[in-house]
RNA sequence: GGAGAGAUGGCUGAGCGGUUGAAAGCACCGGUCUUGAAAACCGGCAAGGUGGCAACACCUUCCAGAGUUCGAAUCUCUGUCUCUCCGCCA
């Protein structure tokens, strides 16, 4: 959400913002809705005072038994409620307007966000490790997965249909390894407290982190209030919703292990194959709450967090910083890393790491006392890592000739030390 | 699912038709004292908005939404959530 002050102040550069994020120039409209609704609230406020004088010249003069002069004023005051009964629902009218239009604008990208049109745009940021070197043609993580009996769409199909999958024995013990060795990595090492959330939530809750009002379609529904989580930020991040925080309660770093559920709207015939694009996904989140300035620095070390685990699993991969026109919604500036999957031939996003400023705070109402003022928080967000994503990174960067998959060493103590899969 | 109680500022908690935006305490901030700290004492301290260069004035907000009233934290209705007891249950 935007500060209506700043587009007041600055309208060519806001919409020069907007443009660079792929939105059509739009603060002379909002400049036009803003002072409709203070001028209506001037007026408004004007009779609302006259009335509480009025009415509190009631009290008095009933306490003195004056009822005779109370009957003129009665009469003033009722024509007050009419005209205002009539200002208020106009004032309301353009609040709502207002809010409308702000509520599904994007962040203002920071100064370090290359500018661009769509991911062709990015520009890289560092590299670690190297490609994986096979001495015979890698196979894809389905085929590696598949052919070992572990891993099985058709059962998912039959079950809940596309985008599904069932994995059996090792393969699923695998899946739990990942998980846990990523939760101890960010709870023992950086820092990071782990939080068990909700894996449903209100609109108030999707509101705060961005995905409401404008994308409701890209979520799966639960009964009539509810919303399945797309991500673990939206419970995490709203954690701090409404509230006012004491300095000293920040930073505040959570982490949580949570399945994922995205209906994938736009992502028709996209990696249909395989379990890259699912339905139903895991992934660990990091979710920190931070005082403003401190912002930029938290993105790099939630970033070096979130690159630890692919270090560790001694995975090659990549950080992009993405361009204006390739970030989400709600984010001032996002890295992507994207591990390389040599099946594929490819670099494939693992985790998202994005500062979004204040602007969450601003829709969730999240603040921290500061000295003698009330501040909004800063909100950063990233997969530490997507867990699904990362199995399909050892099975085929760990494969063997004859199909079968090398257990990274970090792992081997969650999976009875065992060094094979099978 | 049945019966009852409740929701007030960062927190605890008074107030139950008019001068209450809200007592008191804690926390926090400023000061006095102290070599320093603590304690003690003094002072400050809700949020959002409108108008104004400013000083400041005004409006709105006591879970949310409707209503009664000249006037609502206080009365009525609806919803949400929390707690207690009973039932059921992983």
């Amino acid at each position: 959400m935007h500060n209506i002050n700043f587009i007041r102040d600055n309208p060519i550069i806001f919409d020069n913002f907007m443009k660079q994020r792929g939105e059509l120039p739009c603060s002379k409209n909002i400049i036009k809705i803003d002072e409709d609704k203070r001028n209506t609230q001037t007026i408004l406020q004007n009779l609302l005072a006259e009335r509480n004088k009025l009415s509190k010249e009631i009290g008095i003069l009933k306490s003195q038994n004056k009822d005779s002069e109370v009957e003129n004023i009665l009469k003033r005051v009722e024509k007050i409620k009419e005209e205002t009964s009539n200002l208020k629902e106009l004032e309301k009218i353009k609040e709502d307007e207002l809010h409308a239009i702000l509520s599904r604008l994007p962040n203002i990208p920071s100064s370090t966000t290359p500018q661009g049109k769509n991911e062709n745009d990015n520009i890289l940021y560092r590299e670690w490790g190297d490609k994986s070197d096979f001495q015979f043609k890698p196979k894809r993580h389905y085929e590696i997965g598949e052919n070992l009996n572990l891993m099985n769409f058709d059962l998912a199909s039959k079950l809940s249909g596309s985008r599904f999958v069932v994995l059996k024995g090792m393969l699923s013990k695998l899946e739990r390894a990942i998980a846990q060795f990523m939760l101890d990595k960010h709870t023992d090492e950086n820092g990071y407290t782990e939080m068990y959330v909700p894996f449903l939530v209100k609109n108030d809750s999707l509101f705060g982190t961005g995905q409401l009002p404008k994308f409701g379609e890209d979520l799966f529904t639960a009964g009539e209030n509810h919303w399945l989580i797309p991500t673990a930020e939206v419970p995490l991040t709203n954690l701090v919703r409404d509230k006012i925080l004491q300095s000293n309660n920040l930073p505040m770093r959570v982490t949580s292990y949570t399945p994922c559920f995205r209906s994938e709207a736009g992502a028709a015939g996209q990696d249909t194959r395989g379990m890259l694009r699912q339905h139903q996904f895991s992934k660990v989140e990091l979710v920190s709450i931070v005082e403003p300035q401190h912002s930029e620095n938290e993105l790099e070390r939630m970033l070096e967090s979130a690159e630890s685990i692919l270090k560790d699993l001694n995975i090659h991969y990549r950080v992009m910083t993405l361009c204006s026109g390739d970030m989400g919604f709600s984010a001032n500036k996002t890295y992507d890393i994207e591990v390389w999957l040599p099946g594929e031939n490819n670099y494939r996003e693992i985790s998202s790491c994005s500062n979004c400023g204040e602007f969450q705070a601003r829709r969730m109402n999240a603040k921290y006392k500061s000295k003698d003022k009330n501040i909004f928080v800063h909100t950063l967000n990233g997969s530490g890592l997507a867990v699904g994503r990362t199995l399909i990174a050892i099975l085929e960067n760990y494969q063997t000739e004859d199909g079968n998959v090398i257990i990274p060493e970090v792992l081997r103590k969650y999976l009875n030390n065992q060094s094979l899969l099978i």
